[in-house]
DNA sequence: TTATTTGGGCTTTTT
DNA sequence: GCCCAAATAA
């Protein structure tokens, strides 16, 4: 399989089409498993490119693809990757490369193929296969009913809400770091209730494991430990040729240990990333791993560098290199790109953020006049409400979007009502999921939920339990219905995806009862139910949901056509590794850019410069960087006037202003204030709307 | 014991 | 605007 044969004479043609520093990424080894491969790859240097090259090399090299693990960012990532490596191998190899493209399962995020491998490493390790996995939601949930229990929530002053506690917890775990320190470095005003938390943390984790549950992070520590243990990392290890990781960045310390254990020698390990687009480390991702990832190894790893970019015109790059120039700390060179352009990048005043979303739509309606459809167009924000305004105005202007890094489709209440449903019948001891589904029914409150739940699990059989179990006067008319569904579902013929329907039809009356738009929430089930039928089993269907999310409000939940023309919405950590000809930048003003939670500490300041970096060179064409001369605060009512003035955001300082090209919006004054720009490019039919509203 | 109301406090980015 | 806990009603 390892074969050393090198014919220049015979070089492929995909091979040729890739710059030198590319070439020797994909070649280093020659297909072999040789020793490890650091790639750093700017922003636009085609990475995506270079390591499907890479995969696709192994592959016609003889490289078995079963024995490949591909770990990516998302499983979007990851299927791009999938598809790439398909057509360039379908090049060289023909019909063969379809079978052999198709071996490439090991495909995935830290997160799901820990998963995986848990469950098949489970008797080893002394878990039980069907366990079930939980969401930041689900998890801050279990801590809640740990934190109650101990009496937590009734102190003098007010202990930290769930949301914070998990936080506390995960950043903990992630960064391998001592609870005191976590709280010193990152928590400061909850030092107090150190001895609390510890004590909390602790009936978390035990809680836990009773209920045969797993949270996000112990799909990392479970296999971190799982790598630890000699004989069984040998065994793993033994499974893999070849271990792949993008956007290595962005892993932790967890993640890093976990590659360490699998090729402690670093035979067969390439990663690549670009510590210049860092920009997770709010989740214990640590840049060191990418920088200290040579010298990890004897002989050190190889590095490669790619510096040229593909995507962005040369002012783009040159005012974006400009921004990354004014770091304190930096690693990788400045890109370079020979795509000419003859428009700087644009610095946009705007009077507020109504004028913002007005300015944002007259500019992306232009360029679509030009030619640029809306799909090739997007536009970026620090965080995810600050859309609010824009997401009103194009909606009134009826130019549709999809957007990404806001409220999940998984997130409606009525949705996890139903996947709760299916977790319980995969995991009876899921509390979480039990009182969830307990209470949906009328008269069954926390205390009868907690009775139900222990009456099932002391059973032989939970089903039998809930069958024993006598609940309220309130409840029992529910109470049959319920009990023969979960007997359906945890019969062994349970059918699938037919349990969902099942489930579904259950839930109705309680969804009506529940909400006042059942009719549409009842469409976001149905349309559940068409993605679990891509699924082949319940268990499949239930991990890949809660680790892969549907990431945008359209993707696979479909609001907007497909084949119909839209504009992207996207916080820019959800924009990471894509690229549009024309991107806008909403706020990019001091307290929005960087965001005011985060100007604490040098740090924080730096990876939101990394942000605003990683934003800009995702433009191709053309750049434009909205800045609102003032906005409204939250926490008022909606219509209300507390605003503050801003400042352009400091990462843009007077010194680089050269880069950019300064607009003001609406453009120069008259009379009255305010120029006409002109009739809006949207023609409606008013009279049309009016007949409509009767109809 | 459950369901509903009221008042006070915090508010990012994601697997 | 949303979450949470305490208070109140059924």
């Amino acid at each position: 399989m390892n074969m050393i044969v090198r014919d220049s004479a015979t070089e492929p043609a995909y091979l040729a089409r890739l710059n030198e520093a590319q070439r020797a990424a994909v070649l280093h080894g020659n297909g072999g498993a040789n020793g490890p491969l650091l790639v750093i790859a700017g922003a636009g240097s085609g990475k995506t490119n270079t390591l499907a090259h890479r995969v696709a090399h192994l592959i016609v090299k003889g490289a078995d693809p079963r024995r490949i693990l591909l770990m990516t960012f998302s499983r979007r990532a990851a299927n791009e990757m999938t598809r790439r490596v398909e057509r360039i191998a379908g090049e060289v190899l023909g019909a063969k490369a379809q079978v052999l493209t198709d071996g490439l399962t090991w495909a995935g995020t830290f997160h799901s193929i820990g998963a995986r491998l848990l469950r098949d490493y489970a008797p080893q390790i002394g878990l039980d296969p069907a366990f079930t996995i939980h969401d930041r939601e689900d998890s801050a949930d279990l801590i809640n009913l740990v934190r109650h229990e101990m009496g937590f929530s009734q102190t003098e002053s007010r202990f930290p809400a769930k949301s914070t506690c998990l936080a506390i917890y995960s950043r903990a775990v992630n960064a391998q770091a001592e609870l005191g320190a976590v709280l010193g470095e990152t928590f400061p005003w909850c030092v107090a209730w150190e001895e609390e938390l510890k004590a909390l943390f602790a009936g978390y984790v035990e809680a836990k494991q009773n209920g045969n549950v797993l949270d996000y992070d112990d799909l990392l520590l479970y296999l971190a430990e799982l790598v630890a243990d000699p004989e069984l990392a040998a065994d793993l290890s033994s499974r893999f040729d070849h271990v792949l990781v993008d956007e290595y960045q962005d892993t932790n310390r967890l993640q890093a240990a976990i590659l360490k254990g699998l090729k402690p020698d670093g035979a067969g390990l390439t990663v690549v990333g670009d510590d210049a687009q860092s920009i997770y480390s709010f989740r214990a991702a640590e840049v060191r791993n990418i920088l200290d990832f040579p010298a990890g190894f004897t002989p050190p790893a190889r590095v490669v560098t790619l510096e040229r970019n593909y995507r962005s015109t040369r002012p783009i790059l040159d005012a974006a290199n400009a921004v990354i120039g004014e770091a304190r700390e930096r690693f990788t060179k400045n890109l370079w790109s020979d795509r000419a352009g003859h428009e700087k990048p644009f610095i946009v005043t705007v009077r507020d953020e109504n004028e913002q979303a007005n300015y944002v739509c007259e500019a992306l309606l232009a360029a679509r006049e030009e030619g640029t459809a809306l799909k090739e167009q997007a536009v970026l924000f620090r965080t995810s409400h600050h859309s609010g305004p824009l997401e009103i105005e194009l909606t009134r202007r009826n130019i549709p979007f999809v957007k990404f890094g806001g409220l999940k489709f998984l997130d409606a209440a009525h949705v996890k009502d139903v996947l709760a449903v299916l977790r319980l019948a995969e995991n009876p001891g899921d509390r979480v999921a039990g009182f969830r589904v307990l209470q949906l029914m009328q008269g069954i409150g926390p205390t009868t939920a907690d009775q139900a739940m222990r009456a099932m699990q002391s059973a032989l059989d939970p089903v039998i339990g809930l069958k024993a179990f006598a609940p309220p006067k309130r409840a029992a008319e529910d109470w049959p219905g319920f009990v023969a569904l979960y007997a359906q579902l945890r019969g062994s013929h349970a059918p699938w995806p037919g349990a969902l329907e099942a489930a579904r039809l259950w839930y109705e009356p309680h969804l009506g009862r529940l909400h006042e738009d059942a009719t549409t929430r009842r469409a976001d089930l149905i349309q559940l139910e068409q993605i679990a039928a891509g699924y082949p089993s319940r268990e499949r269907f239930l991990t890949d949901l809660t680790l892969d999310p549907p990431s945008a409000t359209s993707d696979e939940s479909g609001v907007p056509l497909k084949d119909e023309d839209y504009l992207i919405l996207s916080t820019i950590h959800s924009a990471k590794g894509q690229e549009w000809k024309n991107v806008l930048m909403l706020n990019v003003v001091d307290g929005c850019l960087p965001s005011d939670l985060a100007t604490g500490s040098t740090p924080e300041i730096e990876e939101e410069r990394r942000l605003l970096y990683v934003g800009m060179t995702r433009a191709k064409d053309s750049l434009h960087l909205v800045t609102p001369q003032r906005f409204y605060t939250h926490g008022q009512a909606r219509g209300g006037d507390r605003h503050v003035y801003a400042a352009r955001s400091r990462f843009i300082p007077e010194h680089i202003l050269g880069q950019f090209e300064r607009t003001h919006w609406p453009k120069a004054v008259a009379a009255n204030g305010y120029a006409r720009s002109g009739p809006p490019a949207i023609e409606r039919d008013l009279k049309a709307r009016m007949r409509g509203m009767w109809r």
